[in-house]
DNA sequence: CGCAAAGTTGCAGAGTGTGCAAGTATTGGT
DNA sequence: ACCAATACTTGCACACTCTGCAACTTTGCG
């Protein structure tokens, strides 16, 4: 699991990833398992091997925890991206944008399809995930209205127009990639679609494409 | 306050409603006196003079209860707009129909100003807002296919295809919607903008129409 | 080794939200 | 005016989520 960008992690690291990854990992199963509100934080840390306070050390709510998501990681993740400045389809650009945070959220990393289950079972948690994306909003938008900066017919307005303009951008492809995770999450589990978390960001882009040429 | 359209309640539906609404602003006062967090369920009772209890009787939720939200006029206004037919402009026909399920559900019926600053001041609000109307997603995606099936251009398509592609143009205009809310929500009152809670909507088809010429 | 920083845990407590059963008010029919 | 069905309110007990605090254990590092 160890490469270039994770070198020689402490085992302080280790076992902080370790712990929520179990948490994690307990809370998926148990809301699979019993349902999501049957799943007590009690259950979670009782098979985790957790004490009940632990787990609030690791996830602020039990969703989160379900859902794996590791705000550090997308902090990094934003801080990353905020210094690129990536040329070509700027659609393609927003919607890579929006897939990094994701990924680095967590949902799509280790257990996948454990991950489209949960989803699939509870719907709430894709509108969830999506929430807590658009919490991220204001930094994101202020990523994109950057790159219109560099782009010719966005250069010359003002910096207000820019980010609001960036921040319906972001929204359109926000909500279009929420409609795709649904159906990915609704999807059966055939090998082509549970092997590749990015397929329903490709499909969100022919969806919005197809869409904005209707009007 | 009786119009041809609430004629004659019975003394058991106004009391209803008087105490909703006293719950509502009881919720939304106190939100705004000490914030989201210290405006307790205790406090807000107490100020309505109703037990802890109804208040439940009222409002799933505390948030709900600060925006002041009425799911049975919600589900009444869905129905009405399920039967329509409407014509003209496709893009004003879904912004509408959002603008009667956000008016319906009450926030923008009787304390506009007060709601305006409730959400000006907690954000998450504007988010729960966005939520709640999502969770009416399907319902709202069916009736926008259904429009659809009497446009040309989309009349060869399947009906998977159809409602697929209005859940994305519900999405679009939904972001825009509250990209267009935040804005209003963080306006200073002005007499202009404050006595028309229609005006976020309208300026948010100009944002839509905008970024859609661009691509 | 030995100290500092990070992490874990139990405990006490505030707050939200639900089910139930008993009591009270409203309605509509006679 | 009366009665029975119905709707609404309320108190109570209880389950659950989440936080602050203080004691304790583990890890990192000179």
């Amino acid at each position: 699991m160890s490469n270039a960008f994770t070198p020689a992690l402490g085992l302080r690291q280790r076992k902080r990833a370790q712990t929520a990854d179990a948490i994690h990992l307990a809370a998926a199963e148990l809301a699979l398992e019993r349902g999501l509100e049957n799943a007590t934080i009690e259950a979670i840390t009782e098979r985790a091997d957790v004490s009940t306070r632990t787990f609030f050390n690791y996830f602020p709510t039990k969703e989160d925890a379900v859902l794996g998501i590791d705000e550090v990681a997308v902090a990094a993740e934003l801080d990353r991206v905020a210094l690129t400045n990536p040329e070509g389809d700027p659609l393609r650009q927003v919607f890579d944008l929006i897939y990094g945070v994701f990924d680095a959220s967590g949902g799509a990393k280790t257990h996948t399809e454990l991950t489209r289950q949960v989803m699939q079972r509870f719907p709430q948690l894709v509108t969830r995930q999506m929430v807590r994306v658009a919490e991220l909003e204001d930094i994101m938008s202020r990523i994109i209205a950057g790159w219109l900066e560099s782009h010719e017919g966005f250069a010359s307005e003002t910096d207000d127009e820019r980010l609001e303009e960036a921040r319906v951008i972001l929204g359109l492809c926000l909500s279009t990639v929420r409609v795709s995770m649904k159906n990915w999450a609704s999807s059966t589990a055939s090998a082509a679609d549970a092997g590749d978390p990015r397929k329903p960001y490709e499909r969100a882009i022919g969806m919005l494409r197809k869409v904005l040429d209707r009007f």
